[in-house]
DNA sequence: GGCCAAAGTAAGTACTTACTTACCATCGTG
DNA sequence: CACGATGGTAAGTAAGTACTTACTTTGGCC
């Protein structure tokens, strides 16, 4: 195997890696073997662990898995229509965090064990989503759209219902025991419950009887 | 020091070492530092690493600090007073997080790591969480006061808010700087979103202009 | 004082860890 | 065919790791 292919494979099986038992939970040898090389391979494409580790930030953060909120919902930002734009924000990330969840994963352990990682998505993600969207919220304030509050605080509501559902998902409840719903319902249903509580004006609601999405009247009794 | 005394000191340290470096970063060496006597102590206290890591989950579990949610709200509950249900609830997590922070990075270690612990917490805690408010939001469902909607997800909305606001505050952002309020403010404000977003009947909103807490209309701009 | 159990330790054991060294094999090219 | 770069390995090393053993100190009680 060519040595690009190489390097490029021992990063993809120790993401996975990574993610599932941690940095320090994951050994040089169980990279190796899950690669299907010697460890002496490992220690050629990488200096030493960290770096390995440090590649694979690196690899997140500039392929395309890294998506750039702003622009998923820059036409919804324009005309301005506050239901697009949320209920965007929160499908794309549901979407996102389905589809990889092992960097939910990988970023929770690098967090706790207080890697690099963590601060640097905090600092060049999760800042820049309250920016953005702090500036859109501020906007519709000033339209008289959306309610006197602190955006920061909008932001968090919103962002807190949706990470919780994905953690939901990926790590306590991965058999969806305590709740099931599809990307596009969660998206719609949080969205409901922030613009409701944060608009001024009355949204649709119980006019519109049900939205398609089967909110039963009475689920499972136990 | 007496035997009882030595074991439960070892048991502290170890809490707070498994809390910051995870199960598998915490070495019986540090535990026997952090305690001040030998390795060989722990080993008479606790038969290995594994036993001592389940003595803190049965500490965790029966001490004082499980709280239960529903005696905490029980005034509320037969009141019927929304406000107080969901407000009140908010405040209790988060000065519970707020005061003993290290049992979130318990949990999310012993989740990540594949622990009996979270899964006996979600068993135990978060299940019966979703069943008793997810009883009184179809109560309230029934007297006409909250729309309809399946009750696990607006459960899911408010835990994410709370949950998510308490992460930030623990692991991602200890020095609040996207966000910095005090736990009365921050459990009045998600309550007043979700209130908003799932009841019939308008909340008070900007009727009542201000609400006390300082929302303000042109925060730092950064 | 004499005695014994409990509290405590120093120095191991067997094994794993990240990382290294010294060596082989297989190419495409002159 | 020589040959050197490249892909690859077997067998290390030194520093941990969880856990044990054989031993010493301490304090209460007759």
């Amino acid at each position: 195997m060519a040595g690009d292919e190489r390097r490029l494979q021992i990063l993809r099986v120790a993401v996975s890696l990574f993610a599932h038992e941690g940095f320090r939970g994951t050994t040089t040898r169980k990279i190796a073997q899950a690669a299907g090389v010697s460890e002496a391979m490992v220690f050629r494409h990488y200096a030493n662990k960290q770096e390995l580790y440090t590649a694979i930030l690196d690899h997140k953060a500039c392929s395309g898995d890294a998506m750039d909120p702003e622009l998923m919902v820059a036409d919804a930002l324009t005309r301005k229509d506050d239901r697009a734009v949320f209920e965007g924000l929160a499908f794309g990330a549901l979407e996102h965090h389905e589809s990889d969840p092992e960097f939910q994963r990988l970023l929770l352990h690098s967090a706790l064990e207080g890697h690099e990682l963590a601060q640097m998505f905090f600092e060049k993600f999760v800042r820049r989503v309250y920016e953005f969207l702090g500036a859109y919220i501020r906007e519709r304030q000033r339209d008289g759209a959306i309610i006197k509050i602190d955006p920061a605080i909008v932001v968090r509501a919103f962002i807190g219902m949706i990470i919780h559902h994905s953690l939901n998902n990926n790590l306590w409840d991965p058999q969806r025991r305590l709740l099931n719903l599809s990307n596009e319902s969660a998206a719609k249903h949080f969205t409901d419950i922030l613009l409701g509580g944060i608009s001024t004006r009355r949204g649709p609601k119980n006019s519109k009887k049900d939205r398609g999405a089967d909110p039963n009247g009475s689920p499972a009794k136990g």
